[in-house]
DNA sequence: GTTGAGCGTT
């Protein structure tokens, strides 16, 4: 009877999508689901993940039937404690479509590029949001570990700044030193391409930071952390949407391993880098 | 095993 379990939008005509912030990344819909339920009719409750590691990315969408009750969740489960994490509830400012919404409320259901004819302008709303980039270059907080850096640049200038700056001076030693290597690794490409083969299995540019800290060092004796880690999904499928699902499937059994329930490790992926060839000089 | 700004899926 419901769509949870499917893939994509299921029905957005009336709905109002709320913003759920804050919430711990081992919450899954299914916990968020029931909590929200209560307080109106959830039609659907969507939790974003990264499509690299899979894991959630700390925030989740609720939709709800009526304004109404979806205000009344936001005045209840905005700053309660879920999972031992103040979540903050709140409209969606953007729908799926990357387009701004009212209060939550989807102006008009998302049209496929069928027949629609651009005559009637009935989507005036161009996409004037970056926010594609903030969520590919978002990261969760692998910052530390040298992983995406480009989110800081923009947290400075919308002076959002938390309580920590890491990078508060921005040297615009940065940017000759990160084209300075981007130049230097087009070069090393053009002259032969078995080094850059290397790094290329590391899929998207993975880390650079880490390279460029120690250019003239040795890498360590560490091989390199190839990050696609089980892609496979440590939930069910049913996990993309809500399930009404009241059993938890955490680890709380302590017994019950995460990994036990359906995860097929690979562990070939040592051997996916070439033995012998690290590509190092 | 971890992390913590921010707005979404086949």
């Amino acid at each position: 009877m419901s769509h949870f379990g499917r893939t994509g939008p299921p029905d957005i005509r009336d709905t109002f999508s709320l913003l759920v912030l804050n919430i711990s990344f081992r919450t899954t819909a299914d916990d968020l689901f029931p909590l929200f339920e209560r307080y109106g009719k959830v039609v659907d409750v969507f939790i974003p993940r990264d499509r690299r590691t899979g894991d959630s990315r700390g925030f989740a969408f609720v939709r709800y039937r009526y304004a109404d009750e979806a205000q009344k969740a936001i005045d209840r489960l905005d700053g309660r404690s879920v999972d031992g994490r103040n979540i903050m509830v709140q409209f969606a400012k953007y729908g799926p479509n990357a387009e701004p919404i009212r209060k939550g409320r989807v102006l008009e259901v998302v049209e496929k590029s069928r027949d629609r004819d651009r005559s009637r302008s009935r989507s005036p709303r161009p996409r004037h949001r970056d926010r594609d980039h903030r969520r590919r270059s978002r990261s969760r907080s692998r910052e530390r570990h040298g992983r995406d850096r480009d989110r800081d640049y923009r947290r400075q200038s919308k002076s959002k700044s938390r309580s920590r700056s890491r990078s508060p001076s921005s040297s615009p030693d940065h940017k000759n030193r990160r084209r300075a290597r981007d130049d230097d690794k087009r070069q090393s490409r053009s002259k032969s391409r078995s080094r850059s083969r290397s790094r290329s299995r590391s899929y998207h540019s993975a880390s650079p930071a880490r390279r460029g800290a120690s250019p003239h060092k040795s890498p360590p004796p560490r091989r390199s952390p190839t990050p696609e880690k089980h892609a496979n999904g440590k939930d069910s499928p049913l996990s993309h949407s809500v399930s009404p699902s009241p059993k938890r499937e955490k680890h709380a059994n302590g017994k019950d391993s995460p990994l036990s329930r359906s995860v097929s490790p690979s562990p070939k992926r040592a051997g996916s880098r070439s033995p012998g060839s690290d590509g190092r000089e």
